[in-house]
DNA sequence: GTTTATCTGTCGGGTAGACGACAGCCGCCA
DNA sequence: TGGCGGCTGTCGTCTACCCGACAGATAAAC
């Protein structure tokens, strides 16, 4: 239960993983009033609209949580792996859910109920701060995500997207550094609010530099140098 | 010392004002260990890169917090208005300082040292849940406002601004709101990531269409039913 | 095996909006 | 009074990117 499944980069802040950084007898005390789900891929955990009932934890799997457009895109606002912490920016008043979370693999869902959340969180002030730290790193990372979007074009968000991910979920192997993720280049591109074409171009370009190559359908990084020079055409 | 200087609209989230919510004894606690300054228009409060060392909260006065990109431009996160606490995004670890907060007009600052303000969240577990609340809002804000700007044309960009701006400090007048903030183009530009022009021939196109007009240098909108249908030709 | 669905690569055409330029306006200071 | 700096309005030009289309490639489904 308390075996963490995944690896971290270097880079990775230490916020994310809320759970793996509590003291164990609180984990324990919080999981005890929590169920749990094996889900198959593409299930929703929860609908943007949908009454907010719990905050949620993976065992196992991955998750993307994102926006949908009434267009009927969406815009991806990130992946939740093993053991981090995610569903709580509305547990405040009851709000509605703004935004919505689906499997993206087969994986097993822990749901803990907002009151008993609330509750642990109120009478454990190290969690608390804990929430607080999570909260803070989705809002200045989101802060960022803005920030790109409007002062980037596509090649340079694609590669700081690569860089991002590359840290998140990258393993070395001698100077290179493959993704461990399987990742549809239609979530590339609703992670960095582009067409799945225009992706598809970016990558094929990135790869003719010599910046990435593919590796069975995964995303090798040759060099980051090379990669992070290609997205400086423009000014981000 | 505890009167609010400014009147919310309607819609207004309650989590915005921190301070306003906390209880007598507490805010007085908090505040015993801050310390006051008068400021001008145009100064800076932290600025990118800067080590966190305070929170903050204003008096009187307006801040806006944003991100500089490399460029020169600016992408506008949010205003601070007074009683509003601000600069918590980055107190967890002594992480830098990921925006900009710079002074809209002259204000009076009072400065909270990151560790007091830490040591008081740790000890008042109502306080720490106004925080997440308060962290909460703006990881939602931030996602709506990153949804709109890859899904929705600057036209209605600018019509759901005005819409916000409208209900934070919209000031109802027989039928009519009309805007209690000098606020300039280039700020609303710099809030919907467009350049000054589209948001200056925008503006002149809701004018003519009757859905705004301007009293000395303020935006007064007419109707927000009119409004919001002029940000309807693209699919938001 | 064949079928079917999902993902990937690439190509033109059309367009929203950036960008530069310039002129009018207002308030401010000497 | 005149000059100066910041804000606003408007007009072309140009380009990055969206969008639709279509063909190969891969993987699951029958």
């Amino acid at each position: 239960m308390d075996r963490a499944s995944h690896s971290f980069g270097t880079m990775v802040s230490p916020s994310t993983d809320f759970f793996l950084r509590l003291p164990d007898v609180d984990r324990a005390k919080l999981l005890s009033c929590a169920s749990r789900r094996e889900l198959n891929k593409g299930e929703l955990i929860v609908k943007i609209g949908d009454p907010t009932t719990h905050v949620y934890v993976l065992e196992s799997g991955r998750a993307k949580v994102y926006h949908p457009t009434p267009g009927g895109k969406e815009v991806l606002l990130w992946f939740c792996f093993p053991w981090e912490l995610f569903g709580l920016a509305e547990v405040g008043h009851g709000e509605h859910r703004q935004a919505t979370a689906q499997l993206c693999e087969r994986s097993t869902l822990v749901s803990i109920p907002s009151e008993d959340f609330q509750d642990f969180v109120r009478t454990h002030p190290a969690a608390a701060l804990l929430v607080i730290d999570l909260l803070s790193l989705r809002v200045r990372s989101l802060g960022n995500t803005l920030q790109q979007l409007v002062a980037s074009d596509v090649t340079a968000r694609v590669v700081t997207l690569l860089a991002r991910l590359s840290a998140s979920c990258g393993k070395p192997a001698d100077g290179e550094v493959c993704l461990d993720l399987d990742v549809t280049q239609q979530e590339l591109a609703d992670m960095v609010g582009a067409t799945r074409q225009t992706v598809s171009s970016t990558l094929s370009m990135l790869r003719r530099s010599g910046a990435i190559y593919f590796k069975n359908r995964r995303i090798c990084i040759t060099s980051e140098a090379l990669l992070s020079r290609m997205g400086d055409g423009a000014r981000e």
